[in-house]
DNA sequence: ACTTGACTTCGAGCGCGCTCGAAGTCGTAG
DNA sequence: CTACGACTTCGAGCGCGCTCGAAGTCAAGT
C-alpha cells in the first residue's frame, strides 16, 4: 500500500497539489491522513476516491453536488440516500448521452455531405 | 418566416435574452439583423444558429471555441478548417461518450449489488 | 402628449473551480 | 548547524460564462 505525497498524489491522479488539496478542503474526497508533521499521506482508499471525483468532475458534476454524495456516503446510514443520488447521476448522465448521441451523428453527417449547412 | 424579438428568439432556445445577447456580442452566433430602430430581428436561420450554439455548450465547448468555430463557418473559403474543427470536436465528444459509458456501467454494477465502495 | 414597456449599450458584479503568493513548519542532506 | 525543498494554511486573485443595473431610445396605446 503506497504512501503517497500530495504531490505524488496528484501527479497520479492527474491534478495539481493546490488542486488536490483544494479537493480535499471542499469536501469532493474524505479526509486524509497525516503524518505526525501534518502532512497529507495518501494510501490506495484515498487514491480511488480521488480518482472517482475527478471522473464525475470530468463529466461536469459540481463540486457542491459531488461533495454531497461523498458527505452521504460517509455516514453509516446513508447507503438509501447515496442511492438516490447516484440514480439522479445516472439519470442526467444517459440525457447527457443521448444530446451527445444525436449530435455525432448530426455532425458525421454534415461531414458525410462534405457540406456544412448555416 | 417568424421575425422574433431577442426574447421571443431567447425562450425558443431556453436562453434569457441576456444571454442570447451575450452570445451574439461573444461570437457564437453571427450577427443578427436589425430593424430601423435597432432591435435585433432573429429568423429561422439565426435561431438555427442559436440552437447549435447552445447544442455545443451544453455539450461543454467554449465560449472561445463556439466563436472561432462560427468565425470559420461564415468565411467563404474555410469550409476545410471547418472541416478539421469539426473532426476534432467529434473525437472529443467520443472520448467524453467512452467515459461516461464506462461511468454509467460502474454506477449500474454498484445499484445492482446495492452496495458502494468506498 | 404622455406613459408604458420592451428594447438598446455599457460596465460592473457574481458564482464556480481552481490557482497563486505569502508566511510559516518540518525533515533530510551536506 | 544550516540550508534546502516540500509540505502546511490562509486569503486573495483569476478566467469563464453569464447576469444585472443604469441610462437611454423607440413604438405603440390612451
Amino acid at each position: 500500500m503506497p504512501r503517497l505525497s500530495v504531490s505524488e498524489a496528484a501527479k497520479e491522479c492527474g491534478l495539481t497539489a493546490t488542486a488536490l488539496r483544494y479537493y480535499e478542503q471542499a469536501g469532493l474526497v474524505p479526509p486524509v491522513a497525516r503524518d505526525r508533521a501534518g502532512r497529507r499521506v495518501f494510501g490506495e482508499h484515498d487514491l480511488a476516491w480521488i480518482r472517482y471525483a475527478v471522473c464525475l468532475r470530468s463529466l461536469g458534476m459540481g463540486v457542491a453536488d459531488i461533495a454531497r454524495y461523498v458527505r452521504v456516503a460517509q455516514r453509516a446510514d446513508g447507503l438509501d440516500e447515496q442511492m438516490v443520488l447516484l440514480v439522479e447521476h445516472v439519470e442526467r448522465m444517459e440525457k447527457q448521452r443521448a444530446t451527445l448521441d444525436h449530435f455525432i451523428a448530426v455532425t458525421r453527417a454534415k461531414l458525410a455531405a462534405n457540406y456544412v449547412e448555416t
